[in-house]
DNA sequence: GTCATAACTGGCACTTAGTGCCAGAATAGA
DNA sequence: TCTATTCTGGCACTAAGTGCCAGTTATGAC
């Protein structure tokens, strides 16, 4: 154990770089034939590893199509830590900056919305987003909100982000305006 | 095919109630035992039913939990068509009024709590209620808002909803409060 | 280089949710 | 009563996810 600071470690490295194939096969597969056709021993099969391997890597299924947003999570609830401003432009400065790691842009996005499954997974992960950043809103240094108030900030700053998210799928056009436009529009009233 | 407008008919009545023995039966023992530790099997046998018969009065072993919620869903959509006012008055008075329907009260939202399979489904059944209020928004009389604002709107309302149920559930108190205190903040600038 | 330790791997068996199919019992309507 | 529909239980099957074990490989100390 003499790691020096900056070392990751041969072994960490490597099983970044299988997990990181491993989502790139199961991906493809998702896409070719749709994620309820593609089974996880054929992601094995198709990757060259074992059925019981796959699972040591991604816990379910579905984690594979999410393992990045994971760790955007935490970069997003740190970002949030050492943003300046109200509670509200903080939200709206640290998740304008991330949309694209929080709605996996491009197919991912089709692919989610294609499969029930993945879709209420992708609901889910939300929430545990929208947790993490309530907590690290309500944590910032010179914070003076309640847990409620900081409950319902980030999740009104989750349906600016949702409601983008859907009118983009829908007729496309600038994102980021639109979320703009969101927030501008449910900037909290009264302090 | 000779059914009277409110003619229920035997068949449709019984089924209705076997559905909801087997609900109490199982809610049962999922706050006995937890939910994760009880089987299929075991509700079918405390019913005394085929664990077949089960899924064919339940879709999924966690539908047994929000099988109200459905119904509740349908009737929250077809109050917001009769409502009257602005758009966001609207959600406020049909979602206050629906409250109790949406966060079943009581030991079942600690039950959905609790286990991280129930509130996965919990999320996933908040977002289709979402998207139905918001299609019933939209469709509404003499409704002038666009798509992506009926989602806003929505989702805004939706959050306001979340963070009073976690609030409630910390700190107990007035939920109907909250929930007004909550409308009031985000209640959306322009138009 | 050697060697003990720890981590990774594949294979197997098992549990559980959920589905398709079939044959028998119960029921509604003519 | 007779016929068509519906409900039921049982069986077999798929697929996700987990525990366990034994073999292999990399790691770190000497």
């Amino acid at each position: 154990m003499s790691t020096l600071g900056g070392m990751t470690g041969l072994r960490a490295r490597t099983r970044d770089a299988v997990r990181g194939q491993l989502a790139d096969v199961a991906i493809g597969l998702f896409l070719e034939r749709g994620y309820d056709a593609t089974t996880v021993d054929d992601i094995a099969a198709a990757a060259g590893v074992s059925r019981r391997s796959f699972f040591r890597y991604f816990g379910t299924k579905d984690d594979v199509v999410f393992h990045q947003a994971d760790e955007a999570a935490e970069r997003i609830a740190g970002a949030l830590a050492t943003a300046t401003g109200s509670d509200w432009d903080c939200l709206r400065q640290v998740l304008t900056a991330w949309q694209d790691e929080i709605y996996a842009s491009g197919p991912v996005l089709e692919l989610v919305e294609s499969s029930p499954a993945l879709r209420a997974r992708m609901v889910e992960k939300r929430d545990e987003l929208r947790r993490l950043v309530s907590a690290a809103l309500l944590a910032r240094p010179g914070a003076e909100l309640d847990a409620y108030t900081a409950d319902l900030l980030t999740a009104a700053a989750g349906a600016v982000l949702d409601a983008a998210a859907q009118e983009w799928l829908r007729n496309g056009g600038d994102r980021t305006a639109l979320i703009a436009r969101g927030f501008d529009q449910l900037a909290p009233r009264g302090r």
